[in-house]
DNA sequence: ATGGATGAG
DNA sequence: CATTCTCATCCAT
């Protein structure tokens, strides 16, 4: 397979650029409530880094410029148009977030080319890299690194959008070759390469799929590196992880990745959330709730599809000063008084009503209505 | 079906 | 460590 990794640079940031040009040149940070989420380059070089607290980005960089960015409307905009253009090259695009795109172009690739391509971009390890193989897999990356030059210069010419690219033989090496070189630059990685992708990641952390909690566990045994997790026994991995996760994660660091390009479709719940410092009273729960509700049925009414259940999330601030997220939910039915294929509309006063008296019974479910108690974060989603 | 754990950006 | 504001998948119940 040829298959291409796209990740826009400093996305939010960028989106903030296009939006307001006259934050270009200037360092920019991202905020959302206490925490600069990401930043453009200009600020990463005064000192600025993801999810850093307002003020020491402020002490680090005084002529930090921030934006708002708690409302992803402009982001999810943004996003759908390069998923666009993207699909405009092949039917098979999967979205990972907002800003990240695999794309299965194997069935672009032409089988006998008259002339044979030049990569475009860099190649990994570019020194090592004088062997073709004999599969015929070089040659088809090569031809892959245009087509993903030419998709990096349409997102560039038609949206003012830089990313950066990986082109390799599946989506794990695609991602990871990607990063090797940014921002707006592009990666071809070769197949006998592949290994020494690998080892160059040193932590197990870093391949994508093993999160906090796998690497924790993978501490235990003692693996803190690629190298470790290649050569430990099969079945003392097993032992730890599970049959499925244990065979996964072990070819994962050989860069073996058989998953397919999952065509991305209508989400599958589509919500909002949003967090303060406390909440104590059941009032202030219900005029939250009502501003949340506002916002997660715009998506909805753009979405069309009618919710049959609705999620009620809530963060608490627990005794041991941390704070713990539980959720609720159940299903409501949205159809009384109109045929229930009906085009959905704003919400009616009905229909708010209901919402609200459903999401305050979840609510009630969450807290200890007895003790005090004390939220900081509400979220509903459908 | 529900809710938590975990992973992604 | 999580912190923000999402969304998906897997698993136990």
């Amino acid at each position: 397979r040829v298959i291409i990794h796209i990740d826009i640079d400093c996305f939010y940031a960028q989106v903030e650029t296009i939006l307001n040009p006259s934050l270009c040149g200037k360092p920019l940070g991202i905020k959302q409530k206490n925490i600069v989420v990401t930043c453009n380059y200009e600020a990463r070089a005064l000192g600025v880094e993801k999810l850093m607290s307002i003020k020491t980005a402020l002490e680090k960089c005084p002529s930090l410029v921030l934006a708002n960015g708690e409302d992803l409307k402009k982001y999810r905009d943004m996003s759908e148009k390069i998923y666009q253009i993207l699909q405009s090259f092949s039917p098979f695009v999967e979205k990972l977030g907002l800003d990240e795109n695999f794309i299965d172009i194997s069935h672009k690739i032409n089988k006998s080319p008259e002339i044979k391509p030049e990569v475009s971009g860099h190649i990994f390890e570019e020194k090592n890299s004088d062997e073709t193989c004999a599969c015929g897999c070089t040659d088809r990356l090569k031809e892959g690194s245009i087509i993903a030059q030419e998709m990096r210069n349409q997102l560039k010419s038609e949206l003012g959008i830089t990313s950066c690219a990986g082109i390799a033989c599946n989506k794990l090496l695609a991602k990871l070759v990607g990063a090797t070189h940014k921002p707006n630059q592009q990666t071809t990685l070769f197949s006998a390469s592949s290994l020494n992708l690998m080892k160059s990641l040193k932590h197990p952390r870093n391949i994508p799929g093993i999160g906090s909690a796998m690497n924790r566990k993978l501490e235990v045994l003692g693996i803190d590196t690629i190298e470790k997790l290649q050569a430990t026994d099969l079945f003392k991995l097993i032992e730890a992880l599970g049959v499925k996760t244990a065979n996964q994660i072990q070819q994962l660091s050989f860069g073996i990745d058989d998953s397919h390009v999952k065509i991305t479709d209508r989400p599958k719940s589509i919500g909002a959330e949003d967090g303060f410092p406390t909440i104590k009273s059941e009032t202030e729960v219900r005029k939250k709730l009502k501003c949340l509700l506002d916002r997660v049925w715009e998506l909805v009414e753009k979405d069309g599809r009618r919710p049959s259940q609705v999620k009620l999330t809530v963060r608490k601030l627990h005794a041991t000063n941390h704070s713990v997220r539980e959720t609720r939910q159940t299903a409501i039915d949205l159809t009384t008084g109109v045929p229930s294929n009906a085009p959905l509309g704003p919400l009616s006063e009905n229909q708010e009503k209901k919402v609200i008296t459903t999401l305050m019974n979840l609510f009630e479910k969450v807290v200890n209505c007895d003790e005090s108690w004390q939220v900081t974060l509400l979220g509903i989603s459908f």
